[in-house]
DNA sequence: TATTAGCACTTAACCATTAAGAGTGCTAAA
DNA sequence: TTTAGCACTCTTAATGGTTAAGTGCTAATA
């Protein structure tokens, strides 16, 4: 569809623009990337491209800026190189992370920083939501009169506990009791399953004479329903320097953006379960306020498994060839150190 | 020090600027608080409370705007009226929070978010640290082949549990063996007096014989040193809307000093040990990049001892009126109720 | 036919100037 | 002691002129 030729002009343009803020214009494009032409021949040629959309121009007589396509089309011909800086990274991220294996939420909160801090702009990631893990195990413990402590193992080794509250009186001998019961009738069940279990069980509406699996179905009542995965965002002070955030405005919707927490959560959610690095672009996102902004995700799955979701938010007019190199690489390794505990 | 009529012109000043971003001019004062005086006579006034560091000119012909100590001196002149804004808080915090009672990550996590959309400032809470909880019960389970989950149980009625790596193999039943030690040794100790007495057990150096101790011990050097309290802070969306923030550079500052979560967590520990509503003002603050803010917070409490601190931090120009009265009302709040549980 | 040079035109950004408005300090009168 | 009046200061917004960057178009060129 584009020559060779249109085709590097876009991508010089593109990337120009993200090094330097302003409009590009055709004598800028014709010194710095010898292509041997002419700023008017450039002129030519991007119109042409504007005419089909990967370029714009903010107003009459302006440089040009790359539109979402623009950016869709240089990052589908980018080839993230692994280069010297992922050595750098891959040090940084064995330093402060390596300790943290056992906790995942001070794992992932700290994993956002490192990112932050690397690619100067927006870490995030979602820890795993509980649903599909399954169970290893349920420990229950008194604790108080009048509550329970379900300790819940998972095969994605997170430990999550939950208070319920219990009126009827037992002894830790009969929790242990309805403890066995439940791991003989759930253990290998993921989270999901246990809990359709539960309500079909429910539903059976069969006079359960039998005490210590009533008491068992109404502490599953409580139990298996987890919060969902926790959202961590940290960078703010970086992308702040930015120039694209130089505008109220601007930092406006991007504070709205990341404070939807419920809304991110469902969008990296979806992005869990795919491989490797995505990429969203500006209008590409269907979260309404992120349609100025840009997403390098990637998952992190143990074995098969998604784990959680790491990436960068920023700018549309974002390093694209840095943040993909930095999330594949973290991503890759918190992969590695969970899949390794 | 100040006679009646200064000091009521003083205040209306500090609250003409708390609810109108401008410079306060005479005439405004003269006319919106009917004193019966002239703008003249006021002027006279207002001169004097420059003279005397409560008030200063932005320039040379503007109006008066209140100086740190001028806000300093209105809060303690203002007596927090529990008006009925307070009856719409408790709803929603009634609304919002009773659910969460068990799960206080979850619960500090909402009621910053419920304070700042009340106050439009950023709300802030700061989870309980472990250190002067004091422990009731520890169980060691068996979790992947050589790890070992602890799960604590304190008064402060929030269960933490760590992984812990060991290279021995154990059984279920070695582990209740060391469990009951533990529990016979250190329950009713707080963590601190924890980690003193494994410290001294330790250099004790005589040569450990038994090998439930020596275990009991290696077990206990991981899992009584816990992650401190967490942070959160939200509705940043919310102060980009007040004038205060309008400029770029103000903004920047904001986010740095709330991304600085280890900074800010030691200055809340320090008011998290004090009664009732405290407030810094501005330069007031010993951190750097908290010179230009304000905070108001309190801390909360189970019986006497604290289990957190909640609070809000805003522009010097906060109506601190409504912001103790949300703070206040809030953190009492959440005090009865974690002590009902 | 594809490329280039030249030129008129557009626009944003910058600067200085101006005028309006708000508020002060001071002085003199009440 | 309070107030009225007035000159003065400073900010803000609007105005207009200039500059620089960059375009689109046309005509010449290889």
């Amino acid at each position: 569809m584009l020559d060779e030729r249109t085709r590097k002009i876009l991508c010089a343009v593109v990337k120009n623009y993200i090094d330097f803020p302003d409009p590009v214009g055709s004598r800028t494009v014709a010194k710095k990337y010898s292509f041997g032409l002419s700023p008017a021949t450039i002129r030519n040629i991007m119109a042409d491209l504007e005419d089909m959309g990967f370029l714009r121009q903010p107003h009459t007589s302006a440089g040009r800026v790359p539109t979402d396509r623009g950016y869709r089309f240089y990052v589908d011909s980018l080839v993230a190189e692994e280069d010297y800086a992922n050595q750098r990274l891959l040090r940084e991220l064995h330093k402060g992370l390596e300790t943290l294996r056992d906790n995942i939420d001070t794992l992932f909160s700290e994993t956002t920083r490192t990112i932050s801090l690397l690619s100067h702009y927006l870490g995030v990631a979602m820890s795993p939501k509980p649903n599909i893990a399954t169970l290893k195990k349920i420990d229950l413990l008194r604790f108080r009169a009048d509550r329970i402590a379900a300790v819940l193992f998972t095969d994605d080794g997170i430990i999550r506990n939950k208070v319920l509250s219990f009126d009827l009186h037992m002894t830790q001998k009969d929790l242990n009791r309805i403890a066995g019961y439940l791991n003989s009738e759930f253990s290998g069940c993921t989270f999901d399953e246990i809990r359709l279990k539960i309500l079909k069980e429910m539903t059976l509406e069969k006079t359960i004479c039998d005490n210590l699996i009533s008491n068992a179905i109404s502490i599953c009542k409580e139990a298996f329903f987890l919060p969902y995965g926790d959202l961590f965002v940290s960078g703010l002070s970086e992308v702040l320097d930015l120039p694209d955030f130089a505008d109220l405005q601007k930092i406006r919707e991007l504070s709205r953006a990341i404070e939807d927490k419920h809304t991110v959560i469902k969008l990296l959610d979806k992005l869990s379960e795919a491989d490797g690095v995505q990429i969203i672009i500006g209008s590409e996102n269907s979260m309404e306020e992120m349609k100025k902004l840009s997403i390098v995700v990637s998952p992190c799955k143990e074995g098969n498994r998604p784990i959680g979701v790491i990436g960068i938010i920023g700018p549309t007019r974002m390093n694209y060839s840095s943040a993909i190199s930095i999330v594949d690489t973290t991503a890759k390794f918190i992969s590695r150190m969970l899949a390794e505990r």
